[in-house]
DNA sequence: TAGGCCATCTGGTCCT
DNA sequence: AGGACCAGATGGCCTA
């Protein structure tokens, strides 16, 4: 098909439409594609022309309603197939209008749909597919090379959402061992070991490059960060840092804490802000500090990193959950300033980034 | 080679 | 009517 597409100058827009489809249709898997979509074509006209036989009306239905305006011969139908052949064998006599035969014009029009269908189909995929990029990217479990399946993404983040919830509403320090497990929980044996493993190392970094001492400051009454310090590790390992071209905190695994590879290295302009990059996903200090990557060229600020801190303590008394650790959300970064005045849960910090100029992609990300 | 994962095509259904 | 959404089918790629 896609080589009649390409002679058919009516439909090259459509088709080029989806660069990465059109560039790939220059090897061979996509001709082979292309071959097998010939096929497919061929055999779907053979259908369309009553010659497959084996597709009852309501398959075509559609197709015939949808032409009812366009056709010229609308009132013809095919009668050859719906005559003795519907009483062959057990099949019952098929019921509804009879189908209409298939013109050229028709089948072309036929055609022409169902392409246009194919496009919108691969389009939403693609999107879909997009979606799912930026949860991979917001799971404790990110790298570029080894992604995840769909499926174990989906996985991921329902336990990650529910291992936040857990947090959150207890206030209490929870057991690191009870925070993998539930992570994991349904998962793989492969995914579950790369979760776990990610982890550890994104630990162990962290431990050793004591980057996130401001973050330790808070340890009282907050969740330790040396409990779950691999969320902290994505600004204080080399290898997360900007310009760097790893651009996510590798693992044996080759896995990251999450958001170390959150937009790394995008090249896009609008993530190269030497001043603030923003976030795009929820902060993912699991003791409770929420933790904002920044990226850009190399610099004594940048180089600290912006390390946002979740404490209630900056909330109204009322506003804090029962049992709530005194947790104040405070930075330590060059715009503490800002955040420190920001006292409030996480989503209304997102909020107060309309000001970033990252708010349109965060805003976007959080919901798309 | 079997199984998992994925992209794509396809037809049906629902919604606007 | 047209588009979005969905699920089934199919074939390719990769890995154990």
């Amino acid at each position: 098909m896609l080589t009649r597409l390409f002679s058919d100058p009516s439909l090259l827009p459509e088709v080029q439409k989806y660069s990465g489809w059109a560039e790939d249709s220059e090897d061979d898997e996509s001709k082979i594609k292309d071959d097998d979509q010939d096929a497919r074509d061929d055999m779907e006209a053979s259908e369309l022309r009553g010659l497959g036989g084996s597709r009852t009306h309501s398959e075509h239905a559609g197709e015939d309603d949808l032409d009812d305006d366009m056709d010229d011969d609308d009132d013809d139908v095919e009668d050859e197939d719906d005559g003795g052949e519907d009483t062959e064998g057990d099949r019952p006599k098929k019921r509804g209008p009879k189908k209409r035969k298939m013109t050229p014009a028709r089948i072309e029009r036929s055609k022409m749909r169902r392409t246009k269908a194919n496009a919108r189909e691969r389009t939403r995929m693609h999107d879909l597919n997009s979606a799912l990029d930026n949860l991979r990217k917001v799971v404790p479990c990110y790298s570029k090379t080894q992604k995840l399946s769909k499926i174990e993404t989906l996985r991921l983040a329902k336990n990650y959402i529910w291992a936040l919830s857990e947090i959150l509403r207890s206030g209490k320090r929870p057991d690191v061992v009870a925070y993998v497990q539930t992570l994991c929980k349904g998962l793989s044996q492969p995914t579950t070991n790369l979760v776990a493993g990610c982890l550890q190392l994104n630990s162990r970094n962290f431990l050793t490059e004591q980057q996130c001492q401001d973050g330790a400051r808070y340890g009282s009454g907050s969740f330790s960060m040396h409990s779950y310090p691999y969320q902290c590790a994505r600004l204080s390992s080399p290898h997360c840092q900007p310009g760097s071209n790893s651009h996510a905190l590798r693992t044996p695994h080759g896995y990251c804490a999450p958001y170390d590879s959150l937009y790394g290295g995008s090249g896009s302009p609008e993530y190269n802000s030497p001043e603030y990059e923003g976030p795009l996903s929820p902060p993912v200090c699991i003791n409770g500090n929420f933790s904002l990557k920044h990226q850009g060229p190399a610099s004594p600020d940048n180089e600290k990193g912006y390390h946002y801190s979740m404490h209630y303590s900056g909330l109204p008394a009322g506003s804090r959950p029962a049992g709530a650790p005194n947790l104040v959300f405070g930075s330590t970064g060059a715009r503490s300033g800002i955040h420190s005045e920001n006292a409030l849960p996480y989503h209304d910090m997102h909020l107060h980034h309309e000001r970033a100029p990252a708010y349109d992609e965060l805003n976007a990300f959080f919901h798309n």
